[in-house]
DNA sequence: AGCACGCCGACT
DNA sequence: GTCGGCGTGCTC
């Protein structure tokens, strides 16, 4: 991860020997520069193909890169040219995963180097394959005349006499890794080459399908079977059985002999997800996402080039996988926005997924029980089918939607759990049942301020207020990480005991519930409380097993999870997403009020979803009440349509920032003066801005945005190639370019 | 992304 | 008088 990483030559020395007359390659690297660089072949090498890993000098050091495709440069000169230092024993990158990178890099604005960044972000996999040892029993070593526990060991090598590591070996013995260890000190193991793993066995039947099921799996199985280029929406309401169907078009994929990946967002908290690819093939899938460090990313990686990863289950980042024989690509959950990335190259994993399975001719099917806009649009169009799978029988049904009008019916002052709701959870309590609440924001109260005085916490690094912590009797900025601790007095005044929090945190909500519920046993998860994988399990088994009563819960609570005993859910504040006059408020508020409330009732029991909100008249919380999805989104494109706004229209925004606030300005004056068009308008294309961005102060630095709003047809990319080369921008600003944005922050 | 070169403050 | 801050520019 992180870091361009030097490898090591495996072949001649640093020297530089004159390059006379000899072929020369491009080789593109994992640098953001503005192209491939063109190097010499060294004599008796051939000509290497494109996608051949190279290790390439550059400056002092070498890097690993790729032998890029289409014609040298050429203009270089050849005396300049330095000769490749090696060919790395990496299996070759394929034509789809080159063009790819080329499409990715057009589409984002970025260097095609930095998009080859995440392509080879495994140096260690580039070079020599790591030779692993495995233990076997020395020869003539007698297991009887051992102690017990070395005879256990024996016995286990003497059962299966193939090389064990030494971690499987002591667990299959039932000793500590002492033991083992001792053993190999004292020469009864002797260490030998363990063979590369073999692909899993996969094995598993198809488990028993509606008839609905049955119909979508092999419409899917057939386009996998055929490998029909195209993509596909698998809908659904939650529990409607939607991962059964995608599973059988990757059982497809795999009984061809082709892998497939799936897309997951926030892989880290998907152990459920993982322990159903279990269930079905009888083996774990590869799984790939940031938290997958050092050797077994680096096997995992090597596992895919060489095709002994049948299913890989990733997060972004998977999607630039080595795959040599890709035969299907899933994108489930396909509307979360995690699918986006910000940072660095600014693409969004669903719609480059699409393009990879475009470019590789295999189909592709994206799968959600609230689709995005953009993928409806898409079916609309008729550019992507569409398998609906109607409610399971038998399933306990979608849960009752109700909204508490807070107008009418308002919490008692100083509490945040409006009277209804309150008589609710008792009374689901009551029964020994479970309830859930859920509260987007973190911490104890969003806001701290003086009564004396009137000042607020603000961060000094952001424009935001800083988040009261309780339990952690700190005050946090949620944007940058810093803290401080709670002063005993304002800082303005002097007055003690005078700060008051304002509005509610999960935090809060808990500290009523345990004066309102005494004796309910409480759980709260938001990321303060749950770190990975291991703690989400740990939650998720204490939930499943009763013993806990009330889950307080951020975002974390509404992904994928199911507890049997929760039939009740009440929505703290469902009016939070809406604020802030983001383009996909209302989308994005209905599909996560949508989850949340997923998870009230699956099993037998019918489930309850109360929504607090002021807004009982809302869109967004008459679709949610009604059930009414298809009203909803017809309003919503409706409104999009009308405006031109996506996916009706094309957006791309540069984001201007720099740690000094006139550069900032100058830079997006700049902008604004070079925008395309006659003062930022033109044929199908508007410019608009530059304003502050949302949080104007973000990290100490400065932002200003301006947003090109452009029909579709719109070569938006030419547009903005244009605009940038011809803006003149302090060099104390930096432009980042997001194309197709989905945070407006 | 590194790494080198290149001009202005606080130390032996 | 030097060590060293990181701003700017280059790497086939």
């Amino acid at each position: 991860m992180g870091g361009a990483s030097t490898i090591d030559p495996a072949g001649p020395d640093g020297k530089r020997p004159a390059a006379s007359g000899r072929s020369r390659v491009p080789v593109l690297l994992p640098l953001p520069l503005a192209g491939p660089y063109d190097y010499a072949v060294p004599e008796g090498w051939g000509v290497p193909q494109p996608g051949t890993l190279v290790a390439a000098p550059l400056g002092g050091r070498v890097l690993a890169g790729a032998v890029w495709h289409g014609a040298p440069d050429g203009t270089v000169p050849e005396a300049k040219l330095r000769p490749l230092a090696a060919l790395l024993p990496a299996p070759a990158m394929t034509a789809p995963l080159m063009r790819l990178v080329d499409w990715v890099a057009r589409w984002t604005l970025s260097p095609p180097g930095a998009v080859l960044r995440m392509a080879l972000s495994v140096p260690a996999a580039l070079s020599e394959p790591r030779v692993r040892s495995g233990l076997v029993l020395a020869e003539g070593v007698e297991p009887a005349t051992l102690p017990k526990a070395r005879a256990r060991v024996a016995a286990v090598l003497a059962e299966a006499p193939v090389p064990w590591s030494a971690a499987d070996l002591a667990r299959a013995a039932g000793v500590g890794p002492g033991v083992v260890k001792a053993m190999r000190d004292a020469g009864l193991l002797v260490a030998v080459a363990m063979p590369e793993g073999a692909p899993p066995r996969l094995g598993g039947a198809p488990p028993a399908l509606s008839p609905a099921q049955a119909e979508a799996a092999a419409v899917l199985r057939a386009a996998v079977a055929e490998r029909r280029p195209g993509a596909t929406l698998l809908d659904g309401v939650t529990g409607s059985g939607k991962t059964e169907v995608y599973l059988e078009a990757v059982a497809e994929a795999v009984a061809r002999g082709r892998q497939a990946l799936v897309l997951l967002p926030e892989i880290a908290l998907s152990a459920q997800v993982i322990a159903r690819f279990r269930a079905r093939f009888g083996a774990d899938p590869h799984v790939w996402h940031s938290e997958v460090t050092g050797a077994r990313r680096r096997d995992t990686w090597r596992a895919v080039a060489e095709g002994r990863a049948p299913i890989v289950v990733g997060a972004r980042s998977a999607l630039f996988l080595p795959f040599p024989d890709l035969g299907l690509i899933v994108v489930d959950e396909e509307h979360e926005t995690a699918f986006k990335q910000e940072d660095g190259v600014a693409y969004h994993a669903r719609d480059m997924a699409l393009v990879r399975a475009h470019l590789t001719g295999i189909p592709a099917i994206l799968v959600s029980a609230t689709p995005s806009l953009e993928t409806l649009a898409n079916v609309a169009r008729g550019r992507h089918a569409r398998l609906h799978l109607p409610e399971r029988h038998g399933s306990a049904g979608m849960p009752r939607v109700e909204a508490i009008d807070l107008r009418a019916t308002p919490p008692p002052r100083g509490q945040f759990l409006s009277p209804p709701l309150a008589a609710a959870i008792g009374e689901t309590l009551g029964r020994g049942e479970q309830a859930l609440l859920f509260l987007n924001r973190r911490g104890f109260a969003p806001l701290t301020l003086c009564r004396g005085c009137g000042h607020r916490f603000q961060c000094p690094n952001c424009t935001a207020w800083l988040v009261e912590h309780r339990y952690a009797r700190r005050l946090e900025c949620h944007h940058c990480g810093h803290a401080e601790p709670v002063p005993p007095a304002c800082p303005e005044c002097g007055a003690e005991g005078s700060l008051t929090p304002v509005g509610p945190g999960v935090e809060r909500i808990a500290a009523e519930c345990r004066e309102r519920f005494a004796g309910a046993r409480i759980a709260e998860m938001s990321s303060d409380t749950v770190h990975g994988a291991h703690t989400a399990a740990h939650y998720a088994a204490m939930i499943g097993n009763r013993e806990v009563d009330l889950v307080i819960g951020t975002q974390l609570v509404a992904k994928g999870w199911h507890f049997p005993h929760l039939t009740l859910v009440g929505v703290v504040d469902a009016d939070l997403g809406l604020a802030g006059g983001d383009l996909r408020a209302a989308e994005r508020s209905f599909q996560v009020l949508h989850q949340v409330g997923g998870r009230a009732g699956r099993a037998d029991r019918p489930g309850r979803v109360l929504l607090q909100t002021w807004a009982p008249g809302h869109p967004v919380m008459r679709a949610l009440v009604s059930g009414d999805v298809d009203r909803f989104v017809a309003e919503e494109m409706a409104e999009r349509r009308a405006g031109g706004w996506p996916p009706f229209g094309r957006l791309a925004a540069l984001i201007v920032s720099s740690p000094d606030q006139a550069a900032a300005d100058e830079a997006a004056e700049a902008l604004r003066r070079a925008a395309p068009g006659a003062d930022g308008a033109g044929e199908g294309f508007r410019v608009l801005g530059p304003a502050p961005a949302p949080l104007s102060i973000l990290r100490g630095q400065h932002r200003r945005r301006l947003l090109l709003k452009a029909a579709r047809g719109v070569d938006v990319q030419a547009l903005l190639w244009a605009w940038l080369a011809r803006a003149e921008v302090p060099r104390a600003a930096r432009v980042d370019v997001d194309v197709d944005p989905v945070s407006f922050l």
